[in-house]
RNA sequence: GGGCACGUAGAUCAGCGGAAGAUCGCUGCUUUCGCAAAGCAGAGGUCGGGGGUUCAAAUCCCCCCGUGUCCA
């Protein structure tokens, strides 16, 4: 619980605003004016509505100017969105709020912010309230969060508390004219990832306008700890503003505009938000190179492209979804020109996922008939149960269920809570578990270690000055060894005589891992040594991977994002969005384009560049490796093939890659490919093992290396024609077997027309299986066989008459030899102990077939293998 | 990342502890001037892979692979 205190500012002092205590929600608030309540939904009303309290009316993009202009105007750096895809995380799929932007590298002090104080206006993705839009009339899928962050660090204080609350107040009654007594600042509290702080919620007319955030601790147990670093951390919703300072019924007549008009000729007000609202979010997310999937973030743009669909299925008028995003996005362009350059790939990845979609409903068809049928013919009818079950493990929602079934059950209000109802008890995922052994926090005084690598990748040999040291850890001035990061594994190598084994980034220094307890104590000098050979591999990796992933970006379209990547001294992969598997004739274009880049010897520059002029001249494709912090951005470009922000090592030229050879392309993921390969040496070496295994397969199958499939295909049915052989000579023995023992009277009975067959062979157990068959084609017939294998005796009964249930027999015999066994009344086995006697019991099968055999009962089922599988 | 469903003949699926099936397609024969159609006969299966339980596993259990779907 925060202390009063931390709430009683000078700004509000100043003003002559008093401290109250909402009479609904309880909590104390800050206002000019007179209220009882805080004028936050649910205690006060909306009270802007058909009388905005704002000057003016905007539309969107007028009021995203106007707030961003408002805070450069007092200090700000203005920064261009992030992508929607929080890439840079993993414990989250999508960027929700505008600080998502810098965590958790900036909020942790690890990294200088990209400008301070700053402002943005970041989209958000949430789909916490997806039940909500549409309904609430404020809700959206996406939205925009607008705000400014200041961050503090103890010998570099931007403003915190007082200043940030200071500039709300100033936005609201200078930039848009509000009343100030109008306003009210509640008192709340914030925590989120270990840290927190107070927060002030701020009400106008019955909507919350902002929200100011201050972290300023970390949670210690039970105690708070100062955090080095503070943040102020806002929220300023853009649709709300643009929606109070038009005073329309509800957001989205503010918000969609024409676009909002014009559907709303063929649907209601509900569908029509909703569609717009979910065609916006797909609009950003696959500008931002989310691919629709079954899996993490692409499932999200399968449920919005679903749900969409289904809504507009209700339209008077036929529309399409593609046409609804195309519509929707030329309200975007204007602020957002990446929307407008993926146009064509974009139509492409939503046919193919709309395909998909009346294919999962073609598949699910049939079975729901089928399964209709089934609980009919034991008379039911299909219920809440079965359209629960259907949609979670079919995809078929309730209303097309509907138009699938004969008699359709109505649909529960609650269907989608007890579709999650169904989920609650699994297993939840552990999302902050960091795949990482955490690295001990030396006592380091001294700046970040200087690094030598970006600027020279070539240089493997230095000097250096310890600055800390600990267990194994060994902390330098400067350094030429590559820390593991951005997918390309760390270098190794010596420091003195001692072997470097890992190499790994903390906050601002590199961290030596040596293969035993550290001999260098802070001061000493030493020289390092990188293993030039492994570093080379790894550059070559490196930049084999931003080859193939601008290839695959021209080749394939600008939905083609890095999805995950791992550059290895042995082998490297990257992981890209793709709708489709890849073809053989696209695979072969694709190593045919790689292979071209390399030896037309394109130069690879990297090189420092402000964040905002390289955003300009590249555009957003710059992170595929997520967003990268901080000011200037190292880029990494190669002419006419790829453009990245990238802190990797890089050979200079792309001949310096060798070669490149893809090994191996699978579906790691619905919507996401991974492409295996090597470069360099290692693809010779990889090549050369090829080779000599394919040489030896040649050799061994007599024929030239170049005729290897063919010879493996005549290898092949070469095997299938010998093992056809033997069973058909097998089949022929059991056959001259059969008729042998059919025409010995010895082995027959024949007992009130019922022929008894018995006889000792010693063959397994499919063999008198198919022998028992082969002697028992006819009606009425019993077979009794007898065979011992490795001492245990087998007895199988075959039956074709009805009085004679085979079962019976072997229950009444097996006690003889001590067998275990059962079966149907057309075929039964048992197997008996070892050395138990076989011929008795087959003597006692005998005696009670012959009893049943001549005793006539009026068995109206026959048996056999014609009467099983008859219903 | 997790839940659920599915994986059996070329295709669509049934069978869910006791001797691997249906329909369509395929091959041959009959019929026809020929085609279609019909009738008859036939070929085609490591029942996704690997372990386990059992006298006996397509069937039950465990692991893996693949596909679909829902939820994060």
């Amino acid at each position: 619980m925060m202390d009063a205190s931390e709430y009683d500012l000078a700004f509000f002092h100043r003003e002559g605003m008093h401290r109250r205590a909402c009479a609904k929600c309880g909590r104390a608030f800050w206002t000019l004016g007179e209220h009882t309540v805080c004028q936050e939904a649910p205690c006060a009303p909306y009270g802007f509505v058909g009388h905005s309290p704002f000057r003016r009316t905007y539309q969107l993009d007028e009021m995203r100017e106007a707030f961003l202009s408002f805070f450069e105007r007092r200090g700000h750096t203005r920064l261009s969105r992030y992508p929607t895809v929080a890439r840079w995380r993993n414990d989250v799929f999508f960027t929700q709020a505008s600080i998502y932007d810098f965590q958790p590298w900036v909020t942790s002090g690890a990294i200088p912010p990209p400008a301070n104080p700053l402002t943005i206006s970041q989209p958000c993705l949430r789909f916490i309230d997806l039940e909500e839009v549409g309904r609430s009339g404020r809700h959206f899928t996406m939205f925009e969060m607008m705000a400014h962050h200041a961050f503090n660090r103890p010998d570099h204080e931007v403003y915190f508390k007082d200043r940030c609350t200071e500039l709300c107040h100033e936005l609201l009654t200078g930039e848009f004219g509000v009343d100030p007594a109008l306003i009210t600042y509640k008192e709340e509290e914030w925590e989120g990832g270990g840290n927190l702080g107070p927060s002030l919620s701020v009400g106008l007319q019955g909507l919350e306008v902002a929200t100011l955030v201050f972290m300023e601790y970390t949670r210690d147990g039970e105690r708070l700890r100062p955090m080095p670093l503070t943040v102020v951390d806002t929220g300023y919703g853009l649709e709300r503003y643009t929606w109070i300072s038009q005073g329309t019924k509800n957001a989205y007549e503010a918000v969609f505009g024409s676009t909002y008009d014009e559907l709303r000729r063929s649907l209601p007000p509900y569908e029509s938000a909703v569609v717009i609202d979910h065609a916006r979010a797909l609009s950003l997310m696959l500008t931002d190179g989310v691919v629709p999937s079954n899996a993490k973030e692409g499932y999200f743009a399968r449920l919005l492209i679903r749900r969409a669909i289904r809504l507009l299925a209700r339209s008077s008028e036929p529309l399409d979804l593609i046409g609804v995003i195309e519509r929707v996005s030329r309200d975007l362009v204007g602020h957002f020109p990446e929307v407008g350059q993926n146009r064509e790939d974009r139509d492409r990845v939503l046919q193919a996922e709309i395909e998909r979609f009346d294919e999962a409903i073609d598949r699910a068809r049939p079975v729901l008939r089928r399964q209709e049928e089934r609980l009919r013919s034991e008379g039911r009818t299909p219920g809440t149960e079965e359209l629960i079950e259907w949609y979670d493990s079919l995809g078929v929602p309730p209303d097309v269920a509907a138009g699938i079934l004969a008699h359709p059950p109505p649909v529960p209000e609650d269907f989608y809570s007890r579709v999650a109802d169904r989920h609650v008890n699994e297993t939840p995922t552990n999302d902050y578990a960091e795949r990482r052994d955490a690295l001990p926090e030396l006592p380091v005084q001294a700046p970040a270690t200087d690094v030598g690598y970006y600027m020279d990748p070539y240089t493997v040999s230095f000097e250096g000055h310890v600055v800390g040291s600990e267990g194994p850890w060994v902390v330098l001035d400067r350094t030429y060894f590559y820390p593991t990061s951005g997918g390309q594994v760390h270098d190794t190598g010596h420091l003195g005589d001692v072997p470097v084994v890992d190499v790994q980034r903390q906050g601002p220094w590199i961290y030596h891992r040596l293969d035993r307890p550290s001999p260098f104590r802070a001061g000493d000098r030493v020289h390092g040594r990188i293993d030039a050979a492994r570093r080379t591999q790894l550059m070559q990796h490196h930049t084999a991977t931003h080859i193939i992933n601008g290839t695959l970006r021209r080749l394939l379209g600008p939905h083609v994002w890095q999805a995950g990547a791992y550059k290895g001294p042995e082998f490297a992969r990257i992981d890209v969005t793709h709708y489709r598997p890849l073809s053989d004739g696209e695979l072969r274009s694709v190593a045919r384009r790689i292979n071209q880049v390399v030896r037309e010897n394109h130069p690879v520059r990297s090189y420092f560049e402000p964040r905002s002029e390289a955003e300009r001249r590249f555009g957003f494709s710059l992170y595929q490796g997520g967003a990268v912090p901080g000011k200037d951005l190292r880029i990494v470009e190669i002419d006419d093939v790829d453009v990245e922000a990238c802190g990797g090592t890089h050979c200079t030229h792309t001949s310096e890659v060798g070669a490149i050879d893809i090994l191996d392309v699978e579906r790691i993921q619905d919507g996401v490919i991974r492409l295996t390969y090597a470069s360099g040496e290692r693809a010779l070496e990889i090549r050369e093992q090829r080779d000599r295994a394919l040489r030896e397969v040649a050799r061994r199958l007599g024929v030239p290396p170049e005729k290897a499939p063919e010879g493996v295909d005549r290898l092949y049915e070469e095997m299938e024609s010998a093992r056809r052989a033997q069973r058909d000579r097998r089949k022929e023995d059991l056959g001259a077997v059969a008729s042998r023992l059919a025409s010995d009277a010895q082995n027959l009975d024949s007992v009130g027309g019922v022929t008894i067959v018995r006889a000792r062979v010693d063959l397994d157990r499919t063999e008198l299986a198919e022998l028992s068959r082969l002697l028992s084609r006819e009606p009425n017939r019993v077979v009794l066989l007898a065979a011992e294998r490795e001492g245990r005796g087998t007895l199988f009964v075959g039956s074709t008459a009805a009085r004679v249930p085979a079962n019976a027999l072997v229950d009444r015999a097996k006690a003889r030899f001590q067998g275990k066994g059962g079966g149907s009344a057309s075929a039964a086995t048992a197997v008996g102990e070892p050395g138990a006697p076989l011929a008795t019991a087959l003597e006692d099968a005998r005696a009670e077939a012959r009893r049943l055999a001549g005793s006539p009962t009026s068995e109206a089922e026959p048996t056999g293998p014609g009467s099983r599988g008859s219903h």
